[in-house]
DNA sequence: CAAAAGGGTGACGTTCGCGTCAAGTTGACG
DNA sequence: CGTCAACTTGACGCGAACGTCACCCTTTTG
C-alpha cells in the first residue's frame, strides 16, 4: 500500500528549483522549518513526489498570504489522506477553521474585486472625455 | 464640491488604533510610508473619513498577501475618484493589472477552497469509521 | 497646581523570509 | 587522476513591518 520505488522521479534540489522557480537557499529554508522533508542519498536531498505537491501548496498559500508557519499547519491537514494518525480530530478542526478563513477571504476579494471594477469603470469615463477634449482641441 | 467641516467626525490617533485594532507605531509606520497622511492641529494626527477609508484597503490589502509598497499604489488609484490628476492613464493599467492579478488569485483560492473541501470529506468519513469502532468496543 | 493621560519624535531591536558568501564534499567525465 | 559542476553545511546580511524604549510636550482632571 505504501507506494515503493515506482515511476516515482525523485528530483534533486537543482531539478526542484527548476520546476518551481525558487532557489536552493528557499527549499533548505522550507526544510529547515520542516514544511518540507526530502529524502537523503549520503548527504544529497532527494524530493519526491509528495514533497512536490507540498511545494505546490506552500507557494500557494504564499500568495494568499499565509505565513509559512501557518502553512506548516495547513499541510498537515494534507498529510491525513496518506497518513491517518493521531490528533486526527484537531487538525480536522484546524482544517475547518482554515476553510472558514479562506472562504471569508473570498468574499473580500470578490468585494474587492467588484469596488476596484466600479473605480476603473469610472476611470474610463474620465479617460474618454479626456480624448474628446483634445480631439476638439 | 471639496466637502469642508461637515460631519467629519476626525478621529485621533487613538481613536483610530480602537476602530481598527492597530497599534500607534502601525499608524505612524504607514504614515511615514505615505500610506495615510492625517491632518495635523499642531504636532497632532487627525484622522479623517478618508483616512479611515484607506486603512480599511490597507488592512484589505495585507489580508491578500499584498505588500505595503504594492498597496500604496492601489490606493493612489482609489484616489482618482477624488482628485483626477496627471498620469491617469498610467495608474489605470496599473489597476488593470491589479485586477487581473486579483482575478487570479481568486480563481487559485477557489481550487484551494474546493480541494480543502474534499480533504476534510475524506477525514469526516475516517472520523466517523472511528466512532463506529469506539461504539462497538 | 500637580500629576496622570495621551500624543509626539527619534532610535534601536525583532521576526520573517530568504540572499549571499565561504569553505568543504561528492560524483561524473575527459 | 585531476577537475569541474553540483551539492553540502554554517554564518552573516538584508529589507519589510512593525515592537519597544527613552525622553519630551501638552492637555485635563481631581
Amino acid at each position: 500500500m505504501t507506494e515503493k520505488g515506482m515511476g516515482d522521479t525523485l528530483l534533486t534540489i537543482g531539478e526542484m528549483c527548476a520546476e518551481f522557480g525558487v532557489t536552493p537557499r528557499t527549499l533548505r529554508f522550507y526544510e529547515a522549518k520542516e514544511l518540507i522533508i526530502p529524502r537523503r542519498v549520503g548527504t544529497r536531498r532527494l524530493y519526491t513526489r509528495r514533497c512536490r505537491a507540498r511545494l505546490k501548496l506552500i507557494l500557494q498559500g504564499k500568495r494568499f498570504g499565509f505565513s509559512l508557519e501557518e502553512i506548516r499547519q495547513l499541510l498537515n491537514l494534507y498529510d491525513i489522506g496518506d497518513q491517518q494518525k493521531t490528533q486526527f480530530s484537531r487538525t480536522y478542526a484546524l482544517g475547518l477553521e482554515r476553510l472558514r478563513a479562506m472562504e471569508a477571504q473570498r468574499s473580500e476579494l470578490d468585494a474587492a474585486i467588484t469596488e476596484l471594477r466600479q473605480q476603473l469603470a469610472w476611470g474610463e469615463q474620465i479617460l474618454e472625455r479626456e480624448d474628446l477634449q483634445r480631439a476638439s482641441a
